[in-house]
DNA sequence: ATTTGACAGTTCGATTTTAGAACTATAGAG
DNA sequence: CTCTATAGTTCTAAAATCGAACTGTCAAAT
């Protein structure tokens, strides 16, 4: 598969995955939402090729989820700031974090904790229905093709594969 | 960087993306979400090699995310499962695939719908604070260091680095 | 006036990963 | 005893990443 093609695919999950789904594109929106904002900060902080560094941070731009801002005008020099489209992967970072300090945590426990400004507590991510507001389980959703369906988990294809393993972009 | 350090930096999210943080292991637990167990399965609906395929599935079983279980004797066969550690990462699949609901449709619309069987509706995945219910906003958290902290994101570390980027591992 | 340092990249050879295709092994069906 | 299904393994070529050095701009220090 070329991963060109992720971002086209008919599977939400794919196309995000085509955009944040490799490792430095995830270390890097983790220091955006620590507020690093310039590029030696993501370096020195991350310890990432100077090369990919600036590869991802323009993917990033050209797709929306950060805005490279200038900030001084002497030797023209950029910062990058998370858009709205950027805030929004919010959630994922939290369940990632979630994940790690439910699973990956050693004896000393959690690395960090976060404090709920609105309550006042420290607190952790739970996801929940929008309808009923009941946390959710695997077990309990039922998935099903939506209007802009047209494959890849949507069906046991009814097609009788002879053989062959076909399709290549699934 | 190495990878293998990922899985051992004081940081949870660091962790969890040395664990799954890379495309094909996301779509393999795509795949297992979608109740895809076996090796051809996999195969067939991710165009993904099978070299590749057996290593990450290899990965997955040792991290204890899935489980390797006999399902025939004659040529012994076993099929992949999600483990309870597994299961857990429900909210991350979730919360990815709602980014790209929100950011990544086109013209048609969503692929996939997702109806939660407790109230029978159409769902989005909403994160809250475990504390006071509230959906979770990146401004209205803060981050501290917790037990088990001692670097990454913690603080802006006071020890005048002269230049030369320290700090291999972040 | 020249050197040094901060910052934001770019370039390039060496190493590591991934892709793609073929090959191995076991066993039932025809 | 050949074909097919399943689950891998092996091997070479291509692509991505690493590591380190280099470029360019400007301010401050010497």
């Amino acid at each position: 598969m070329k991963w060109k093609e992720l971002e086209e695919e008919p599977c939400s999950m794919a196309r995000t995955i085509g955009v944040i789904g490799d490792r430095w594109t995830l270390l890097i929106l983790r220091e955006c939402f620590l507020r690093t904002r310039r590029f030696e900060g993501f370096q020195s902080a991350l310890g990432i090729t100077r090369h990919l560094l600036a590869e991802r941070l323009k993917k990033l731009v050209r797709l929306g989820i950060l805005r490279r801002i200038p900030y001084q005008e002497a030797p023209k020099r950029h910062e990058y700031i998370l858009t709205q489209k950027g805030l929004d992967l919010y959630p994922i970072m939290m369940a990632l974090v979630h994940w790690g300090d439910t699973h990956m945590v050693d004896e000393r426990g959690r690395p960090l904790l976060h404090q709920h400004r609105k309550c006042g507590k420290d607190f952790d991510p739970v996801m929940v229905c929008s309808e009923c507001g009941e946390p959710l389980l695997a077990k309990e959703v039922h998935t099903h093709p939506g209007p802009g369906a047209q494959s890849p988990l949507t069906i046991a294809a009814p097609d009788k594969p002879k053989a062959k393993a076909r399709r290549s972009a699934a």
